[in-house]
DNA sequence: TTAGGGTTAG
């Protein structure tokens, strides 16, 4: 009862293990160090201790004041059983008293419900009601009852005060009604900062960042003089952006206009915010040494900035300074630092904080708990997560989520849809975020079947669509094979942003779409949306998988003359594959001597793949040294060396490279097959024989080898890796996961009906021939995704034209 | 001024 947490001091409170206890609501005296704030309304500017309208209680307390007015039926002058609070207010300021309360506690149903109250008893509606209101309305998206607010503010006049017009701007655009906001903004005859950040933040929340950008130039433009706080607003806006060229012009900005040397902590917080989320580290960390003072703000921020750059060691040593100078973290800090560790996948720094949070008093909030779990999902420990999870009691939708989100990570398919059917039963709706879990788990494993499951739940639920789910969609199509159904969602979205064109073109390049990834592309240039360094990755996969050199060659010049995007080493990855394939080894060799960054396996196992293509033992050994020189361990080059010398009758270097293997053993990434029926995702390693199914499919492989023989099939020993004899490869060959997964789908599908396959490798030679034929023999349309792109199987052929 | 879950590539 009446108990509150305070922020945890652990060397200060080190007896304090339990929550600290508050006096009872009737003792006089309020604790100093409670959460209390002397909360302003919208007019005044100063603390008036002793005023209703500059003191919050909690819920608690909120609900015993409440009742104590109803007691009194609001006819009464009022007196709060509180020191500061003994006090007369009138109807009117007794319902603004309880809405603010209501609302600053995170009830705006309650609020909205006394709002309607106060109208039907013709109590006196004033312009310090309606923004409170207002912000309940956007807090619940409550866009009608936002509307019709807005309505009567313009009956009574009060449509030109700004403090109302700020709030309906803000409520417009938490009810995600971006034009209403801009219309309020651009009808307002007198604007103040607060309209300016709104206006511009509604914009960035909503990501409609091209906009947010014009109006803040418009705003210097009219030399609008943002107040300092909203500087500072606008510092954290370019950080969440990560614009830092806007994020330097206004710390400059802010270095010639403010003055206010109470906001020199805060604005340099923001600063070192912006430049840690920017990337620029050093330039963070000189501006926080450079604080005098520094405030848990402060610390937070850049030990958050060392962690996600992961520098852990600073960021570990730079936590015990902070102790050390009495600073204490609170739940921001730790959820901020726990956030961090989950985003670089530091699992070791991620369960010391776990632990920390747990020796220092800190109460498992849901916030924390969704963190953490979010955290271990990220680091691939489930196990954990999920232990944590299931250790909370109450549980949101938000970590429901992050569980769900874990096991997608994971390619948990079967747990992610359990999860979810028990979040649906339990009675929490799910959101677009969830939604987003689940269909990009659909779309990296293939899950066709259940992803238009999912898209119809959306539908039927009228989950809203925004730009990163219809992303997802868009992607889950395009990656399980229906490209048509991906580009329909891509033409019908009415607001695009890079990543969407990002999911449309690399969808396209993978199923061999050259041409119309590039012709996808210049639209994208058209309509002015910047491409980045994604897009030029899908540009040169797609112009690599139709063979299209010149084009592609265009592209990587267009990169850094017209955007200003210097080529990474994955981009000279594609190049590399790019004039590989097309036979002009000599040129990739030259262009990766010429590169100015370290070339790594991606450059030079493309190269030697092309050289297998192509039958160039020489420059493959070139290439194959570099290779075991940067990976000792991958014997998967040893391999390719040996086939290549194989198909050139080079039988001395194949024993050579056979002896090394044998030497070394065999280390290599497990292939892994999938195929989903009737929305079950069944998974094939290599050999197999955990499936509930094992002898009805190895039944069916028995078939399917001995219909491939007679229709003359002979088994492509050269892919095998091990040493070992031809009759052992043959069944090593037939066991490959691909083939009992074809086999699975044989036996579990109808007739008739395409079988879809998902492999996280390269589909090998021998498996690429054998399903052309299987194609043909069982009358079967076969979609393979393999690591690279996709091959449709039809009637003997394969839509690659055995070119991958 | 720090703040729980989501999209493209690898």
């Amino acid at each position: 009862m009446d108990q509150i947490m305070v922020t945890a001091k652990p060397h200060l409170l080190s007896s304090t293990l339990l929550p600290l206890t508050i006096q009872k609501l009737q003792q006089p005296i309020l604790p100093s160090k409670c959460k209390f704030k002397f909360n302003q309304t919208p007019h005044s500017n100063s603390d008036q201790p002793g005023t209703a309208s500059s003191f919050t209680p909690n819920l608690e307390q909120t609900q015993q004041i409440h009742a104590h007015m109803i007691k009194t039926q609001f006819d009464h002058t009022l007196q709060i059983p509180l020191k500061p609070l003994q006090t007369h207010l009138s109807r009117g300021a007794q319902y603004n008293f309880l809405i603010t309360s209501y609302i600053k506690n995170n009830r705006p149903k309650i609020a909205l419900q006394l709002y309607t109250q106060m109208r039907r008893m013709d109590t006196q509606v004033d312009n310090f009601t309606i923004p409170t209101v207002l912000k309940a309305c956007g807090q619940s998206c409550l866009e009608f009852l936002g509307r019709e607010t807005h309505g009567f503010a313009l009956k009574s006049g009060w449509d030109s005060d700004v403090f109302v017009c700020n709030a309906l701007i803000q409520m417009y655009s938490e009810c995600g009604s971006l034009v209403l906001a801009r219309l309020v903004f651009d009808q307002m005859t007198e604007r103040d900062g607060v309209s300016w950040s709104t206006m511009i933040n509604s914009y960035v929340r909503n990501r409609v960042l091209g906009e947010a950008l014009e109006l803040i130039r418009d705003m210097y433009c009219m030399q609008v003089k943002p107040s300092e706080v909203a500087m500072i607003s606008m510092v954290s806006l370019f950080a969440d952006i990560t614009d830092m060229k806007m994020g330097k012009a206004m710390h400059a900005y802010v270095a010639r206009n403010s003055s206010n040397e109470k906001l020199v902590v805060p604005t340099t917080t923001a600063l070192v915010d912006m430049y840690v989320k920017c990337g620029n580290l050093a330039y963070a960390r000189r501006l926080f040494d450079g604080l005098a003072q520094k405030s848990i703000v402060s610390w937070t921020a850049m030990i958050a900035g060392c962690i996600r750059c992961n520098e852990l060691e600073e960021g570990a040593k730079l936590f015990n300074r902070m102790l050390e100078e009495r600073k204490f973290p609170n739940e921001i800090t730790m959820l901020s630092l726990v956030i961090e560790s989950g985003s670089v996948g530091a699992l070791e720094l991620g369960k010391w904080l776990h632990a920390y949070i747990l020796r220092n008093g800190f109460s498992m909030s849901l916030a924390l708990a969704t963190a953490l779990v979010d955290m271990y999902g990220k680091c691939g420990e489930t196990e954990y997560a999920r232990a944590l999870f299931d250790s909370m009691e109450n549980k949101d939708v938000m970590i429901w989520s992050a569980m769900i989100s874990a096991y997608a990570r994971a390619h948990r398919t079967n747990q992610a849809s359990l999860l979810f059917a028990r979040m649906r039963d339990s009675g929490i709706r799910p959101n677009q975020v969830t939604m987003v879990s689940l269909i990009s788990l659909c779309a990296e494993v293939g899950a066709l079947d259940l992803g238009k499951w999912v898209h119809s739940y959306i539908n039927q639920q009228r989950i809203e669509v925004d730009v990163i789910l219809r992303t997802a969609l868009v992607d889950m199509y395009a990656k399980c094979g229906e490209i048509d159904v991906g580009l329909r969602l891509f033409h019908k979205a009415t607001n695009r942003d890079s990543r969407m064109w990002n999911a449309m073109i690399t969808g396209l390049a993978m199923h061999g779409c050259g041409k119309e990834a590039l012709e996808l592309f210049e639209e994208m240039e058209r309509q002015g949306v910047k491409p980045n360094d994604v897009t030029f990755i899908g540009l040169l996969h797609a112009c690599s998988h139709a063979g299209l050199v010149a084009d592609g060659k265009r592209v990587f010049k267009k990169m850094l003359h017209d955007f200003g995007l210097a080529p990474k080493v994955e981009h000279y990855g594609c190049m590399v594959d790019l004039l590989g394939r097309a036979g002009k080894l000599d040129e990739a060799h030259e262009l990766i001597k010429s590169m100015p960054l370290e070339p790594n396996t991606i450059v030079w196992g493309s190269l030697l793949a092309a050289c297998k293509i192509h039958k160039s033992p020489d420059l493959a050994e070139v290439a194959a040294r570099q290779l075991l020189e940067l990976e000792p361990q991958n014997c998967g080059y040893n391999v390719l060396m040996s086939n290549i010398y194989a198909a050139s009758n080079r039988w001395i270097d194949v024993a050579g490279v056979r002896k090394a293997l044998k030497d070394k053993g065999t280390k290599k990434e497990p292939g892994l097959s999938s195929i989903e029926v009737n929305g079950a995702v069944h998974d094939f390693m290599m050999g197999d024989k955990t499936h509930p199914r094992t002898r009805k499919i190895y039944e069916m492989l028995a078939e399917m080898i001995k219909k491939l023989k007679e229709a003359g099939y002979t088994p492509n020993t050269s892919v095998v890796l091990q040493n070992i004899d031809e009759e052992e490869k043959e069944t090593a060959l037939n066991y490959h996961s691909e083939k009992l997964a074809m086999a699975c789908g044989l036996i579990s599908t109808a007739a008739g009906t395409p079988i879809r396959i998902v492999k996280n490798l390269r589909v090998c030679d021998d498996c690429h021939t054998a399903t052309k034929l299987l194609s043909k023999i069982y009358g079967r349309v076969i979609i393979v995704r393999d690591r690279n792109r996709f091959h449709h199987f039809r009637e003997g052929s394969c839509s690659c034209g055995d070119y991958w």
